[in-house]
Formats: C-alpha cells, structure tokens, sequence
DNA sequence: CATGAATGAGCATTCATTCAT
DNA sequence: CATGAATGAATGCTCATTCAT
C-alpha cells in the first residue's frame, strides 16, 4: 500500500488522482459558467472559477469547443435523465409525455449553452448526450403510439422539435413571464393527441394540404 | 402642380442622389450579412459589401446599432405586412391564421438577426417594426375569438410566443429538414382549436392542472 | 442689376463676394469653436456653425492647419491691440505694464487654442499676429526700463514668457479658483521691480549665481 | 535569516519574475514614451517600445488610464521627492524655496505628460503623487513664513501655481532657451520676499487685505 | 504536469482630407 | 465655385490560444 512514492519506476499513477480533480473541477465550473452565460464566456473565467490555470485547462480540452463539448455532453446526459424518469413515474404514456416535458422544460430554463448547442445540433446525433435525449424520446413516442394516444405520423422528431421550440420559449420569457410557456406546452400537447383529425404533412414534399408560400 | 422641375431655381436636393444610393446599398448590405450571419457580424464586412468605405458606413449610422436598428425595423414591417397581407386574402378568421404563420414562418427562414432581435425584443414595444406584427397578431386574435374559432382564454401573447418558437425551429430546421417545421405548425395551430376541451393555465399562478416541477 | 451672366466675358467679380462671405463666416465659426475647445476641434464642427460645407472650407484653407493660422493671427492681433490700448491708456510706464498684464490675461482666459500656439510658437517671428505682440511688449519694456522702473537686465523675452506662464495658470484656474492669477501676477510684477538687489541670470551660460542641478 | 533559498520547497513564486520584468519594461517604456508624447500616444507603441504585445500591456494595465496612472503616480513622487531632497539639503529656508524651484523646475523639462497632468490636476488631491508635491510645498511654505522670509499672505497654492506655470514655461523653453526659464524664477521668487511692499489681493473678492481661502 | 503571463489578430469607432455632383 | 458625402488609416480595447517557467 505504499505506493506511489514520487521515484518508484512505476510512477505513472500518481499525479493522475490531481489530473481528475482538475478536470472535475473545470467542468464543474464552466457547467456553471455556460449555464449563466451561454457559449460566449471567457475561458478565463471558466478557469477562475474552476480555480485552475489557463495551461491546465488547455491541456484538458485543448480547444474551447473540447471543454463545451464535454460539459454539453454529460448535462444533456442528466437533462435526459431526469426527464426520463420523470416519464417513467407516470402513470400512463400520455402523462408520461406530459411529464416529460414539463421536468425537462423546467431542467432547462436555467441553462443557455445547453439549449444554443441543443438548437444548432438537435439533428445530429453526434453530439453522444443529445442521443439519449433522442433515445429517450423515441420510446415515449413509441409508447405513447402504441397506446393510441399520440395522433397518427407523429415521430420522435416531432417530439424532439418541440422541445428545442419550447426550450427557446422558455429561455425567452425566464424573467417577464415565468410561467407563460406552460400555456404554449399545454397548446401543443392538445395538438398532439389522436383525436384530432387531419394527418399531419410530410415533411420532404411540401404536397398535401399545405400551401406553399412565397420567398 | 408646376412644381418640382429638375432644373427649378431651388434645385438645392439634387446630391442626395448619391448618398441616398450608398445608404441603400448599405442597408442591403447589412440586410444580407445581418440575415446571414445574425447581428455579431463585422462591420468592416458590412461595408465591404455595400461598396463603401467605414467612414461613409458610419455617417449613416453612427453606430452599429442604429444601423441594425434601421435594418431591422424595415425587416420586421415588411414581414408583418407580408403576413398580415397572406391574412387578410383568406377566406375566412381561421385560414387567416394559418396563412399568417404559413407566410410569417415562411419569410423568417433566412434572416438570422431578425430572429434574434425577435427573440430578445418580443415582448418590447419599443421596436416599432414589431409593435406592427403585434398589432397584426392582436386582430387576427380578436377575429379568430369572435368567430369562436379559438379556444377560449388564448391571447396575442400565446400567439406571439408561439411565432417566436416556431421561428426558431423554422431557422434550424432549414438545412437538414426543410418542411419539419409545418407539421409542428399544424400540431399547435390544431392545439389552438375552439374544440380542446380544457381551458388554458393562467400564466401567473402555476396552480390549477399543471404539476409544477424542481430547481 | 442683370450683371453676372454666367458667361459674360468678365466674369471675375461676381462670385467674389460670395467667397469673402463665407471666408469670414469660415473664420468667425473657427475663432469661436476653437476658443472653445483648442486646436484639437473637429473640423466638421467649424464648417458647421460657418453654415457652410467642408469643400468651401477646404478650399479657402487647404489644411486645418492653415485655417487655425489665419485665425490666431487675427486673435493674436486683436489682443495684441487691447492690451496695448489698455497700456496707453495708462498714466505712467508702470501702470502701463500692470494694466498691460491685467488686460492680456483677462482676454486670454477663454480663448484656449490661441493659447495654446501661444506656448507653442511664443519665440517664432512667423506667426505675425504674435509679432505684433512682442513689439508692443518691446515698447512697454522699452518705456519702463527709460523710466528706470524695471529692474536692469529684463528684456522683452522675460515679458513674454512671463505672459505665456500666467496666461497658462489663468486658464488653469479660470473655473476653481478665477481670481488666483492676479496674486501671481502680482507677485511677478513685483519681481520685476527696479528695486530688487541682484541682477537676473544671463540665459545662455547657467553660471554666475545660479546653482545648477541635475539631469 | 537563512530563509529564502532560490530552491526551497514552496518555490511557488518563480513565474512572477518574467512578469515583474514586463511590467517594469512596460512602465519604463510608458514613461519614456509619455515624457516625449503626453498623454495622447498610441498605446501600440508603448508595447513595442516595452518589447510587450498588446495583450501584456493590457493584462497588466486593464486601461490606457490606469497605465498613465501608474506611471504619472511614481514620476510625481519621484519628482516631489527629488525636489524636496533639494530643500532639505538647503542651509535655510529661503535656500530651501529656492532649491525646490530649481531642483523641481530642471526635474520636469522632459516629461510632457507630467506636466500635462499636473496642470488638469495641480487643484485635485486625489493623485496621490500630486498630493505628496503639495505636502512639501505646505511644509517650504510653513518654514519660510515662520521665518517671516517670506511675504504676508502667500499661501502653498500661489506656490503650487507658480510651480505648474513655471513648470510650462520651462517646457516651452527648453529647445529655443534652455536657461531663460530662470529668470522667470528669479523674478517670481524676489517677488514673493517678505521686503515687499503692498500686501497680495485676495482671490475671492478683488479688494483689499489677503484673506486666503480656497475650496 | 500546472501555472498564468504573453501573444496578436480582430472589433467598433473617429477624423483630416479628397472628390463627385 | 459650393456642397457634403466618401475615404481609410488610426485608436483603445478583447479574447482564444500558446509557451516559458
């Protein structure tokens, strides 16, 4: 157990247990940073906070977009995750969807980068914690489906747009009218439901029932 | 009426010709770079493109500002009057509505600062550009509730935000998916019916119906 | 009164009047804005309040520098020529110089650019406004030093530069402390007096009496 | 008094070396830079005088000002010490006066930007280099008037502006008359002796009597 | 391997001077 | 010959990234 004496030849353990610290500590600091800010902070103050230097950042993430990427990731992981068991502590799919939506719009009032990065990259699955959002989706949609309460066509893209809709809305009336975007939720929701009538458009030919217009 | 020969003793107006000439070119200009690139970009840019020179840039417009403002505020009212006109050559209040989002959706896609000037502004008067799409929106309110085609409760600001969210998911979906966003129009317009059953929660008391959720 | 057609032969009187119009208005304009706010004026300023358009300006003074000349050496004149009336109005070679002084630096205290080429060029024949000055001070030195009232050795230099010093500190002081000057004044004046012991040091070689220091 | 070592194991200070040395360059270049210029230089080329880049000069000082603040703050010390030296070193008070002038006066010929301050400022205590300047000056004023040298009446601010339009008539001297400037001193001085006649007007109220007062 | 100082291109804005009308 | 619009170099300042210690 004496182990990781500065000299022994095997000395590559040791500074690993500082290397983590530091890096949980600057991604702590700029989950706050970038949740206050949005995309835009200076990486200083990510640094300050994280009570790090520079240098140690930068050999961390090696590029700003490295450091947002990371932080990005495991927020959009626990975003999902709490949504999700929000659903799946409801008691049928339809609350379940419900719920979803109202803990993962509530999650995300407080956190501009998420949505910025959630906005420009929602379709792209690249971005590994925004897949299990996506994941997430997928199955309150295919329950809900299934259950007969989702209108017909409905996808998990459909789903996944509303909520980035909804997340800006949210962002945008934070300080003048907190609870506004509860009305716009409740508004879609009810859109959603099977019992309205018509089939919803496709969305590669812009054919059937829907005029095109101008520009 | 024998007024306003070219050649009359008080042709004092006629340099304006020019200046008039560069302020438009600047305008289009920044009407272009804003749309593209939103309001962050580089005045120099600005100036390239409209063929002018920094110094002539900023006699116009003193500040940056007040050139995005300029922009912006002729934007705005040609796109509430393009949908206000889609509005008003429908046939009845309710395709009224959905013109408007059809047209107003339609003319936002490739204008990024708009969006964002939208989205910081939308429930400030102060704009005049958008006091005018408010405006629009209020009476298409007023129609849709008068004709009883809107679920009761629903007011110029459900509608207003909804525009806002929509907006945003119109710009993001422009490159990947460029018609995903009429089915979440549908989706909402339909949640908008006069024939969803529950009333709408009040937006100040996060009480009646709606669990309301953490942070 | 039909005169100047426009291709009369002789056409060389008309539009002359015009010019000397706008010459003054250009000068009268500049002699305001530049007791005002000093030589650092913006151009356009100047051309503002003459009523009249930068090319006229340029064209009469093809650099800002030129303009700033004419109009200081008009200034320089004029104070020249009241503070030498002020002398000659003057019972005695004494009072002369005091109600010299007094007049001088009670004209120059709102007048920032003139003195401000004043500290600049004070030992520069070129500027002729300022020639006219030091004749005076010539003359007032002259008077004194016959009358056997000024100390022996002070030359016109050693009043000169004793206008530039206080008509710096009264502008200093002219919005704390308006009055100040006129003890300093006193105080140099005094100094200046035949019945003061020793001689004055020569200017050129810093030896005889004069400990000098450092640097 | 064996602390200190180079090595010793909290050696935690070492980077600070390199930046001391910036910032001493940096100072050192300032200082030149706005002894030859005044205020008004480009802030580019005091980093490339201090061998810095822009980024350095602005880490180190966050504003054009704070720089000019910093330098300006140890040259008026430097300078009011210099000066005071002089009159300590003195043999008796009107020596003392007289030392400060002349140390004081040949200290400042070649700092445009001292004096420049000095001039906007010679009434506001809040520099606190200009402060120490002033504490001197109440001390050579205390001395010679207790030593009844010095005329009735004359307070540390008649010596204070006599310093700032001395300090400007040395400066416009120095290229054309490097020694005229001390007559101007001399006079001054014999003008401020206890031997003379009629006491100093007040500044407040242009009558009779010297009441001293200020702000 | 951590630190935080250094770098320098980039940005909004100003102003003496020129030139098309 | 007047007008005032156009020009563009220059200025104070910021921030992602690199590098000496």
């Amino acid at each position: 157990m004496a182990v990781a004496e500065p000299e022994s030849p095997t000395r590559r353990r040791a500074p690993r247990v500082d290397a983590i610290r530091n890096r949980e500590a600057i991604i702590e600091a700029a989950a706050e940073v970038l949740a206050e800010q949005g995309t835009a902070v200076d990486v200083r103050e990510i640094a300050r906070r994280g009570g790090v230097g520079m240098g140690t950042l930068y050999r961390h993430f090696p590029k700003k977009e490295d450091l947002i990427h990371t932080v990005l990731r495991k927020d959009f992981s626990e975003w999902a995750e709490s949504a999700r068991q929000a659903a799946v502590d409801a008691e049928d799919p339809w609350a379940a969807l419900t719920d979803f939506y109202e803990q993962a719009l509530t999650g995300c009032v407080h956190h501009r980068a998420m949505m910025e990065k959630f906005a420009l990259t929602w379709a792209d699955p690249d971005l590994d914690g925004l897949q299990r959002l996506r994941v997430v989706i997928e199955e309150l949609c295919a329950r809900a489906t299934a259950a007969e309460l989702l209108r017909p066509g409905v996808t998990a893209d459909d789903l996944l747009l509303l909520l980035v809709s909804l997340g800006h809305a949210v962002q945008l009336t934070d300080e003048c009218r907190p609870q506004l975007w509860r009305r716009s939720l409740r508004i879609s929701l009810d859109g959603l439901r099977a019992d309205q009538g018509e089939p919803l458009p496709a969305d590669t030919a812009p054919d059937s029932g829907s005029r095109s217009l101008r520009h």
